[in-house]
RNA sequence: UCCCCGGUUGUGUAAUGGUAGCACGACAGACUCUGGAUCUGUUUGUGGGGGUUCGAAUCCUCCCUGGGGAACCA
């Protein structure tokens, strides 16, 4: 398995759906239904200022999904107008990241920074029209005008009323040359702001006149120093999505409230109709979704970087080995409501599981060697065992193992004095090695100062080469090996969640959540050996270690310095039973 | 406090006035050359009260409860 893009979903999948299966589809269904709508259009829109996270995965395959599910096309719109945070190199991440995930925006390379001068004509309309003025207040002043509740976290009174700007009734005249001359760049920063002229006294504080646009001199990393004032989300957003037919603008559910003036810009400025849905955002065990915060992580140097395979990010995630189609299949499977929920990170590794089951080709290779001597074994003597590539794909073929007298097994797979249920190798014991033959436990030695058992001694029954027993003998135990002289040494990568709690951002009062990162998160194991195969395998490319968990080549791997991370770990049914008794 | 939006088994999601279903988890078992995979079975739910109706998760009402908002960020 390598590293590409995903497929498009395949039609059996889409037949298994219905187009409506869930109320954002239903509402667009309808639309169409009623005539409203001709032909739908969507659009994703991140802010470069950061890279992709499985949040971010789940809008835009809703995006992407929703349009494609009603013959309709989804844009791509960097929504880029805060030179403060945004930069190109998000933009080529941001576009690598959805490209993986299978999603095709074609020729509809968009940005809202594209579109000033129109945004700027359609100011100047409201302007106009009555609906727009400038305002000299800063924005203390604003805050205390709209009445905003003083910032006392724990006891916010009564919102109080909002008061009208003493600017709010200049001439139409009037705006219109002020304004121009703030795009000209006559005033400060900060000393004037164009605002829509809505209502003081409206309940949802959003609508008592909201800016529209800032005076800011801060460089763009698209427009340069064209700009020395930015339009605002809020007059922005609808009128970027009028402007490319938006017909359906998803968001998550922190814009519901934007609702009526998204909606209000759209009737004043009297362009296209688009229509703004809101769905609940991802959440997951264990995970932390948020821009701000994996910024943070990486700017702290708590991870590797943004594509740290701990990381959310779908960087992160690539490179800890999850394929996109196990992706696609959990933000499918998972649905869609307006309902704030927590998926359970189980269920994420659940669907990666059943696809790397599905696709992953087994290898064998032993994370803390402990050595096997086979004392009845032909001095010299090397075998070609042959074993399976993927028992749930014949297609995947066959290849060969070596097999001498000297191994390696895993160290948990022996015990001297073994627990009630321990079926694995054990004094005069007899287990399987994979694909090999059957061994019965003779001896071992132990370090005498250390305690630490340092060699186990067996002896093979010739009649049983490849693992058959043709006595049809019952050997419960089966457990993986590598050859000794062939072994390739490679550093396994263990990972565990970034974050021992459920919700890491659910800690006491006081403390930082970043200090709350599990130490146990990343365990190298440097001495690690594989079968010799494992030696070709390139950055990337995904294999099942038997009886261990899905590993994936990391970028760090190179010839002579294997690196692999492991994905998740197989279900493990001995742990829980071992759990149990202790 | 005000405004907006939600509450269906442990978790997520269906049922759109007509048998509360599916998936994951958990538990039990079967099978197995991965204690993997697969298969079978079991368990638990409509936040609460009142109302409309032959019939309510669904409609009305009151209460409880969770989330969001009050940036010259998006």
């Amino acid at each position: 398995m390598s590293d590409k893009p995903a497929s498009p979903a395949s039609p059996e999948k889409n037949e298994n759906s219905n187009p409506a299966s869930d109320f954002i589809r239903e509402a667009v269904a309808a639309d169409l239904a009623s005539g409203k709508t001709k032909e739908v259009r969507t659009r994703f829109p991140p802010e470069p200022n950061g890279w992709l996270h499985i949040g971010h995965t789940k809008a835009f395959l809703i995006d992407f999904g929703v349009a494609a599910d009603f013959g309709g096309k989804c844009n791509l719109r960097f929504d880029d107008t805060n030179p403060e945070k945004e930069d190109m190199s998000y933009v080529e991440a941001i576009k690598r990241d959805i490209a993986w995930l299978g999603c095709d925006w074609e020729d509809r390379e968009f940005y809202a920074s594209d579109y000033y001068e129109r945004l700027y004509e359609l100011a100047v309309k409201l302007i106009r029209k009555g609906v727009a003025y400038v305002d000299d207040l800063s924005a203390e002043q604003m805050s205390e005008y709209r009445g905003t509740a003083v910032a006392d976290k724990s006891n916010i009174t009564v919102t109080p009323p909002g008061r009208n700007s003493p600017w709010r009734d200049r001439s139409v005249e009037e705006n219109l040359d002020l304004f121009a001359r703030m795009r000209a760049g006559e005033f400060p920063d900060g000393s004037k702001t164009l605002r829509a002229k809505i209502d003081m006294a409206h309940p949802n504080l959003l609508m008592r006149d909201p800016p529209m646009y800032r005076i800011r001199r801060e460089p763009h990393y698209r427009t340069g120093t064209t700009w020395c004032i930015y339009p605002m989300y809020d007059f922005q957003h609808p009128l970027s999505d009028a402007i490319e037919g938006v017909t359906h603008s998803l968001c998550s559910l922190e814009y519901e409230i934007h609702r009526p003036l998204y909606d209000w810009f759209i009737r004043e400025a009297e362009v296209f109709p688009s229509r703004q849905i809101e769905f609940a955002r991802l959440s997951i065990t264990h995970f932390v979704l948020s821009k701000r915060w994996l910024l943070r992580l990486v700017q702290e140097g708590r991870v590797a970087g943004w594509d740290d395979p701990r990381m959310p990010t779908l960087s992160g995630l690539r490179r800890r080995g999850y394929s996109p189609e196990a992706i696609r299949d959990f933000i499918s499977r998972i649905g869609v409501a307006k309902t704030d929920s927590m998926v359970d990170v189980q269920f994420l590794e659940h669907c990666l599981r059943e696809d790397l089951n599905k696709r992953a080709n087994r290898v064998m290779a032993v994370l803390r060697p402990l050595k096997l001597v086979v004392e009845n074994w032909p001095a010299g003597k090397v075998e070609q065992l042959e074993a399976v590539n993927n028992p749930e794909d014949p297609a995947a073929g066959t290849r060969k193992v070596p097999f001498s007298g000297t191994l390696y097994i895993e160290r948990d797979d022996f015990m001297e004095t073994p627990p009630p249920k321990y079926f694995r190798l054990f004094p005069g014991n007899s287990v399987r090695l994979r694909y090999g033959y059957i061994v019965t436990c003779t001896g071992f030695s132990k370090d005498p100062a250390s305690g630490e058992v340092t060699e186990v001694r067996c002896s093979y029954d010739p009649a049983t080469r490849g693992g058959d027993a043709p006595d049809n003998r019952k050997v419960k135990g089966t457990i993986h090996w590598v050859d000794a002289p062939s072994a390739v040494k490679l550093e396994a990568r263990l990972y565990d969640h970034l974050f021992e709690a459920e919700r890491p951002m659910d800690v006491p009062e006081g403390k930082d959540w970043v200090e709350t990162i599990n130490p146990k998160s990343l365990e190298t194991v440097a001495g690690a050996l594989g079968e010799p195969g494992l030696a070709a395998a390139k950055p990337g490319d995904r294999f099942q270690f038997e009886r261990l968990g899905y590993f994936c080549a990391d970028n760090d791997s190179a010839p002579g310095a294997l690196v692999f991370n492991r994905t998740v770990s197989l279900r493990d049914t001995w742990a829980k039973i071992e759990k149990k008794g202790g």
